[in-house]
DNA sequence: CGATTAATGTGGCCACTGCCAACATTCTAG
DNA sequence: CTAGAATGTTGGCAGTGGCCACATTAATCG
């Protein structure tokens, strides 16, 4: 769409989606304030309003951005496994190692009420499809008899309470771990008991 | 510590916290105002500085509390349950339970980066009694023999992981279930997967 | 080309917030 | 009964989100 230098600014949507982010990861999303993005990004206090309706709004492209992320981390973690469980176990892996690299934007992600779903459907579709890939992967594992037949959603679900729970606990520091090594360590723990029960 | 009506107000800060949860519950952890707060109980907008430090220290004083019920809803769903598994799906349920009868308690207590729990040690000691209540429901069923010997907090973990992530994804409208009994359904159905494994 | 129009960025404004300081009132001790 | 502590009030400051009207630049079309 914007290819060469378009407008006054060069591209602001993107400067102030690279601002908003950093700043996240400083202040935290409640800390975050609209006209420090738009200083950080040297424009006037109002020049955002121009690429999003409002403060929610914005948040609500840093998590659009971030499940786009989230699904390609699982989907990377996934290649080159040659077991189907493997491969569940390599995403939901990567699902916890996403939240401890961006805890910022997955809060953002997950932790909005829902005002996010409704009013920003992109967003909405970017959660699908990272819930999608997951669901993909139990589907394999039931087609190749490595998981019980039943509603493979209803596993999925299984799946993605399991490595969320983790992920919400570690990065609000209510897991007695340290690193980010034991934290996956656990993990690891809790997903191989979970698919040792019924292989 | 205050029986008889104690100062001008009579109680302020008990008012003060009634207030508070019945705000967040209308307009969400974010919304909420101490000045809103302050207008409710019928006081200026200053009074509230003489109970509570700041806004963040009246959001723990309702993550305290919120703590306290949660460890007493676990406690009394477990009475009566003659083995001790059952005990401890009671009390998962029990915690999904809560979340989803008050869930602006429930984001409150979790979703403060960690604010509340090295500022305030109150909400942290709440917090560790009512993980404490989980961890002796798992040690009792390695006592019994029901679940596998090894690190019981590892497995606490894995339990409290397991709901949390439900109850989350439940609060936040991310799980395909309309109703509470639904969910409830689900969070039986993600137990007893995880109970029948090792039982 | 040149002028019109839409897209983008700016400064000013309002209501509101959290929190501080100074002051007023009421309770409790001595 | 009085001094001092506890509690509540008024006023103020800096900072925020969001609206408005205005300025400036870019894209389009005669």
């Amino acid at each position: 769409m914007r290819r060469r230098k378009p407008y006054h600014h060069g591209n602001l949507r993107e400067a102030l989606l690279e601002a908003a982010i950093r700043l996240i990861a400083e202040v935290g999303p409640a800390g975050f304030t609209l006209r420090e993005v738009a200083r950080r990004a040297g424009v006037s206090h109002n020049a955002p309003y121009r690429h999003f309706r409002d403060r929610d709004d914005l948040m609500a492209a840093v998590a659009t951005q971030g499940f786009r992320e989230l699904t390609q981390a699982m989907l990377h973690a996934a290649e080159r496994q040659s077991s189907c469980l493997d491969r569940l176990k390599r995403a939901g892996l990567a699902y916890v190692t996403f939240a401890l690299r961006r805890p910022e934007h997955f809060t953002v992600m997950f932790d909005g009420p829902t005002p996010v779903k409704t009013k920003h459907p992109d967003s909405a579709q970017e959660a699908d499809q990272a819930f999608g890939t997951l669901l993909s992967f139990v589907k394999s594992c039931q087609d190749e008899g490595r998981l019980p037949s039943g509603d493979p959603v209803e596993l999925a679900l299984l799946a993605w309470s399991m490595v969320h729970g983790i992920a919400k606990l570690a990065i609000t520091e209510r897991l007695p771990y340290q690193s980010k090594a034991d934290i996956l360590k656990f993990a690891e723990f809790v997903i191989d008991q979970s698919l040792a029960a019924r292989a």
